[in-house]
DNA sequence: AAAGGACCTTGATGCAGATCAAGAAATCAG
DNA sequence: CTGATTTCTTGATCTGCATCAAGGTCCTTT
């Protein structure tokens, strides 16, 4: 499982031995079973995990109790409350799993570790923080630039992976739109 | 003006005078007058650019001419089209200058060449774009979540000094709703 | 100081998509 | 295998905000 990490790093900085040792050392598997938390709104979210298998997402739920997922992460991506992890403050979001999945993850006392003795994970992070950066604020235009059926088949077409893996309405909660008109537009394009 | 650039550099990391001098030498001050264009959608994105003085916006225009502001960024924040920058492919995105501006800005080779010299800046980069993500994801939350008037109100409760600098119909268009909209909360909250 | 923009307001009307409701189909747990 | 839950569909109705239109004020430029 910790092959796909490797591949993951390795498309963007070199390891050698040693440094390779180091991250087997510092990240941990944890398996969640299908609908089970990785992390909880309220409390603190303590760790940076990669998805080595299945599906998460991250959500928060708004005052009437409705769902809005800020994030989905399958195999090879990455998923944490960042902000909260970031100033160790409560996580306004949620993390669960949407199929059985199993994660590595990475405490904060230990990826500050990492940067400190292979400072080249500075220069990875930041190159996925740089295509994240790029990926959210293409998803801020489309949210307010775009209808919802543009919104819709973008996505599709964008991420076909999860539109098979995902129902409707977890797409929906996501784009910002109803379940409802999800159908619709299902329907009058079939 | 390269001072407010070190006092933002400094927040993060730490530079000798070496370094210092390797940074001056790679940012190459340039004065816009309001109104002017730093990037043309269609031309490719070369520069990281710094604000040192006004303010200036990035935005998208769809099919229909209307605007949609992807940033804005005044004193002390960072502004381009990431995805162009990254990919050197044609921008999709304009960027111009709000207020006569200042702005320090950085090549690609030679902000490749700073990561090579002094590698503790991809440290200070990730932790921009660590921040820059937290609040993109903040932003995309609201998009979906939030009702026009929620949206504008937050809005002017976290930048109230953008709130003071910049027409409301650029407020509209950066939060997807209209002037018009604008105009109605304000008049029932005065 | 005058003319032309840019910006803001207010009212009337329209509509994309939400909400509400209820049933059908698919999936899951025991 | 069976009841329960989750997911999807379809129709009827409602509504927040857009659109359209017009007038007023302020700011720039000459």
């Amino acid at each position: 499982m910790y092959d796909l990490l490797f591949s993951n790093i390795s498309k963007h900085i070199i390891l050698d031995e040693r440094e390779a040792a180091i991250v087997q050392s510092l990240f941990k598997p944890r398996v969640l079973r299908k609908r089970q938390y990785l992390l909880q709104a309220g409390d603190i979210s303590r760790f940076e995990n990669f998805v080595t298998k299945g599906l998460l997402r991250a959500y928060t739920v708004d005052r009437d109790g409705d769902e809005h997922i800020a994030m989905f992460a399958m195999e090879g991506w990455w998923i944490s409350d960042m902000f909260s992890f970031l100033t160790e403050t409560p996580a306004t979001q949620h993390i669960d799993a949407l199929e059985d999945s199993e994660v590595l993850h990475i405490e904060k006392p230990d990826l500050e570790k990492l940067y400190r003795e292979v400072p080249k994970f500075d220069r990875f992070f930041r190159i996925l923080l740089q295509n994240a950066f790029v990926a959210n604020q293409q998803r801020v235009i489309a949210s307010i630039s775009e209808t919802a059926e543009e919104q819709y088949l973008n996505f599709i077409r964008k991420y076909p992976t999860l539109e098979q893996r995902i129902p409707h309405h977890q797409i929906a909660s996501y784009l910002g739109i109803t379940p409802e008109t999800i159908s619709r537009i299902r329907k009058q394009r079939l």
